[in-house]
DNA sequence: CATCCGACACAGA
DNA sequence: TCTGTGTCGGATG
């Protein structure tokens, strides 16, 4: 079951007359307990109530009811509390009612919660511990990080402005790394690398009114940086003052834009900023927010944000270190060891940019030994000899493809380096050097589908631990460029079958799983939600899931987001991958958290099945077809006062013209036009000059396509590129991409004068029954989980949703009675005239008796599945991927008999 | 030949 | 600038 279920159970129970005596059956079956489970709870020689207590249930791990006289709530549940079963058992939830209020609690957080019975509903998410799912509460993004970003953006653009010149290709690299340069000052100025203000006192000093100087002076100050302090004769003699910094930063040109008075002024907001605050896990975030928009997609500018990083890190081995220090908590011995594994952990990115997610584990696993360490001297009493981390930066490996994210990255772990390094002398007492700046993690400026990321980070021997976590580049197959394709060629050729049909981040999710299998590694990387759906399933999954790497946990689809200016639009899954372990299953879906017996590849906890394309129904449904495709360039649509000043203008081509309908015009109605030319009245209709007119057009796009099946259709451009399909009598239309959030899939049914567009599939003359399929609810599921998304929008497609959907064998009667209910449905609809479906089917105002007709037509279909209406979604999945399965398996042993 | 996809595209508030 | 919801035609097996 999952939470929405969970909440209807209970409302279904809070509306009802409360019944002292079944309450603890009934919020057994509301929890997601089988029949026979809740059963097992009542009376009797082997119950599974553990409770002595008359009437009450506790049911092991789960919860614990007490009925409660009028008004005694409060008292029952102080009962409860007393017990010594709740000890014993372990029951997540304590709910105590009189049927009045409600008194719950969570024993293991100490949360109570208490509410009247009949708003029980409201608060379903307390009980969700019950149903064996819990909360993940996601870290949020530090404020001042935002508001210094802001600053920066501002001083960039600012800038920019002042140095148009700075904006070309190959300046824009500069201008990043002066900025760089300028966030490492601040920093360094205020948590103590140099002076306090040393930095920002010597430009405001020497740069003049209002920062007219400025280049000139930050130039100096940048070239000093670079040199020791016995080799800066030819700079102005203030430079001395600075701190030879070095590590790379400062090597190369120390140019520096021109200020104008407004740069200037954000220059000093800068400054102002208390910057020791900062998170050296944003710098990848500074950058991104203040890079060109159109280039954000490109070489990793894309900066995962902390809370998304610590999705991936925490299930990855942040939350079992916890697990560990815990249960180590009391014991000086496995304290300590708990410090050698630490030591021995090795983080590697595989796509890092400038490095945030190495950043965020540098720094959690530096705050574990500090507590480790903390508890350490705190149980024996004994000061520590040595204050160095046993963590060290060269345990973090990265493989990064631009120069300048590169550096970054190591510049940042060396910032968080530093910053952990003065906590902790703060807390012991005891200073560490600093500058000037070492090697910052073993970081590698390399193509990592080039390179072998064994010689990058060096596979574990003996007790050690690698973690390959990251966000690499999501490119689908329209997008890549020549070399990333080769890229690809060089990473999956001859590993995966049709691997061009899915992402680009694949390659790092097959490499991934080839570094960790039969090591002591796991992986975890943000990734397209693309790659666990539609037709990406049947080509990567099989081998990726193979000789013992399994799903360990995953994050189900949520929306990218970070604090850049401008978001990516995308929908990201989070997929750990291990080798097979007995060790519990994790499945993430927003806050919450569910332990799985398996997930699938479809991040899913299901059987490993893999639902592939199929070109004709496995189960004998009628054949539906991919619309007519223009490939036009929009020169053989005609909106309605085209084709009225066509009409006027040449009243003998109204024979040529259509009704024209894809998507949108199914589902709002809109209308819209084509023209509809067969190869004998070509000539009739290019001697109408405004057709002809188009058909040169057409021509002209056609044959300029980069596509090499595009370009032959140039010679007949009175014609759509692709297809001649349309009905004799009617046409059934399935729009293919549609809004998630319909109860109902949008379905249609138009008469043989329209033409459709390859935006539906099209089921041509087929009968009626088909819509009742298709309007279902059992259909809605079957679609939204084997066929692909645009982002979490439905894709209705023919070969891996229509052909592939599970139906019993139908009697002749059953397939009558289907066809009525699919009249009442478009009748109920016509009732509503002129409303669109969209109208109609907006989740919030469903009318009641098209919701009633859909309910009758659910209830009718379902009832043919399996004899009544199924409970949930949870279930109608069920049992249509086990007749798949059958399905499938029937035809392997009877190939022959194949599509019926 | 027939699709499945898009670190999207675009309209409308 | 954010939210809601589907165009369009290339690249692909």
């Amino acid at each position: 079951m999952n939470p929405t279920e969970i909440s209807d159970a209970l409302e279904a129970i809070s509306t009802a007359p409360f019944d002292p005596a079944e309450f603890g059956y009934d919020f057994a079956a509301a929890t997601g307990n089988a029949k026979a489970t809740v059963s097992r709870l009542r009376p009797g020689k082997r119950t599974l109530n553990k409770s002595k207590i008359s009437g009450a249930v506790l049911m092991n791990r789960r919860y614990y009811y007490i009925p409660a006289e009028p008004g005694q709530a409060d008292a029952a549940m102080e009962l409860l509390l007393s017990d010594k079963k709740t000890i014993q058992h372990k029951p997540e939830i304590l709910i105590a009612t009189d049927g009045q209020d409600v008194v719950a609690r969570h024993p293991a957080s100490g949360d109570t919660l208490r509410c009247s019975f009949v708003d029980l509903h409201h608060h379903f998410g307390f009980f969700l511990p019950a149903a064996g799912m819990s909360r993940f509460k996601a870290a949020e993004e530090n404020e001042v990080d935002i508001k210094a970003t802001g600053k920066l953006a501002k001083l960039y653009d600012a800038l920019l402005k002042k140095n148009p010149d700075w904006a070309t290709e190959d300046r824009r690299h500069d201008l990043n790394q002066f900025m760089t340069r300028m966030i490492f000052c601040l920093f360094a100025e205020d948590v103590g690398i140099f002076p306090k203000d040393q930095f920002s006192r010597l430009i405001v000093n020497h740069s003049g009114e209002k920062g007219v100087e400025a280049h000139l002076v930050i130039r100096d100050a940048f070239a000093a940086m670079n040199l020791p302090k016995d080799s800066r004769g030819h700079l102005p003699a203030w430079t001395q003052e600075l701190e030879y910094v070095n590590g790379g930063l400062f090597s190369g040109r120390p140019d520096c834009p021109v200020f104008d008075p407004i740069a200037w002024g954000y220059l000093l907001d800068a400054a102002g900023e208390d910057w020791r605050k900062i998170n050296p896990d944003i710098f990848g975030s500074m950058i991104q927010s203040i890079a060109d928009a159109k280039r954000r997609s490109e070489l990793g500018m894309h900066y995962t944000s902390v809370p998304n990083i610590l999705k991936v890190l925490g299930p990855l081995f942040l939350d079992d270190l916890d697990a560990a220090i815990e249960k180590a908590w009391d014991r000086p011995n496995a304290l300590e060891k708990l410090l050698t594994r630490l030591g021995r952990i090795r983080v590697f990115d595989p796509a890092c940019g400038s490095g945030n997610f190495l950043v965020v584990a540098y720094r959690q696993l530096r705050e574990r030994e500090m507590k480790v360490i903390k508890r350490l001297v705190d149980l024996t009493g004994q000061s520590l000899m040595k204050l160095s981390s046993t963590l060290s930066l060269s345990s973090f490996h990265g493989i990064e493809i631009t120069d300048f994210g590169a550096e970054t990255a190591k510049l940042a772990l060396f910032i968080a380096e530093y910053q952990a390094n003065a906590e902790m002398s703060e807390m012991f007492g005891a200073a560490t050097e600093t500058l000037p700046l070492r090697d910052g993690g073993h970081i590698v400026c390399a193509n990592a589908l080039r390179v072998n990321w064994e010689e990058v980070c060096p596979p574990p021997k003996g007790e050690e631990e690698v973690y390959i976590a990251g966000n690499p580049p999501f490119l689908g197959d329209g997008s890549r460029s020549a070399e990333q394709n080769a890229d690809m060629d060089f990473a999956l050729k001859g590993k995966i079958d049709a691997y061009r049909r899915v992402d680009f981040v694949a390659c790092w999710m097959f490499k991934a799983a080839n570094y960790i299998r039969g090591k002591s590694a796991r992986s975890a990387l943000v990734s397209t939600n693309s790659i666990c759906q539609g037709q990406a399933v049947g080509a990567l999954w099989p081998s990726l899931l193979t000789d013992g790497v399994e799903i360990g946990f995953a994050h189900q689809t949520f929306k990218w987001r970070n604090n850049a200016s401008a978001n990516a639009a995308v929908m990201c899954v989070i997929v750990g991958l291990r080798n097979t372990s007995k060790g519990e299953k994790r499945l993430f879906n927003g806050d919450l958290e569910v332990r799985a017996n398996n997930i699938n590849a479809y991040l899913l906890d299901g059987p490993d099945l893999f639902v592939s394309a199929t070109p004709r129904s496995i189960f004998g449904l009628p054949y539906m077809e991919y619309g007519n495709k223009p490939t036009d360039g929009g020169h053989l649509i005609l909106s309605p006062s085209e084709r009225t000043e066509l009409l006027e203008e040449y009243p003998e081509a109204a024979k040529f013209v259509k009704r024209f309908m894809g998507s949108q015009e199914v589902v709002k109605g809109i209308e819209r036009y084509c023209l509809w030319i067969s190869d004998e009245d070509a000539e009739e209709a290019a001697s109408i000059p405004l057709l002809r007119t188009r058909f040169d057009a057409v021509a002209k796009f056609r044959s300029e396509s980069k596509a090499a099946q595009t370009r032959p259709s140039a010679a007949y451009p009175h014609r759509f590129r692709q297809a001649q399909n349309f009905a004799k009598n009617h046409s059934i239309l399935i729009p293919s991409v549609t809004s998630e959030r319909r109860p109902y899939l949008p379905v249609d049914r138009v008469g043989a004068d329209v033409i459709s567009s390859n935006l539906n599939q099209a089921l041509y003359d087929a009968p009626e029954w088909c819509l009742a399929l298709i309007a279902s609810r059992l259909h809605l599921v079957w679609i939204g989980t084997v066929c692909g998304r645009l982002e979490s929008r439905f894709r209705y497609s023919n070969t891996l949703g229509w052909n592939t959907f599970p139906v019993p064998r139908f009697t002749q009667a059953q397939l009558e009675q289907l066809n009525a209910s699919a009249r009442m449905i478009l009748k109920t609809r016509y009732m509503h005239h002129p409303k669109t479906i969209a109208e109609l089917y907006d989740p919030d105002k469903l009318p009641d008796d098209l919701r009633e007709v859909h309910r009758q037509n659910d209830e009718l279909l379902e009832s043919m599945y399996i004899g009544r209406p199924f409970r949930n979604d949870t279930e109608r999945l069920e049992k249509l991927f086990k007749l798949y399965a059958a399905r499938v398996e029937k035809l392997k042993s009877e190939p022959k008999k194949g599509a019926a």
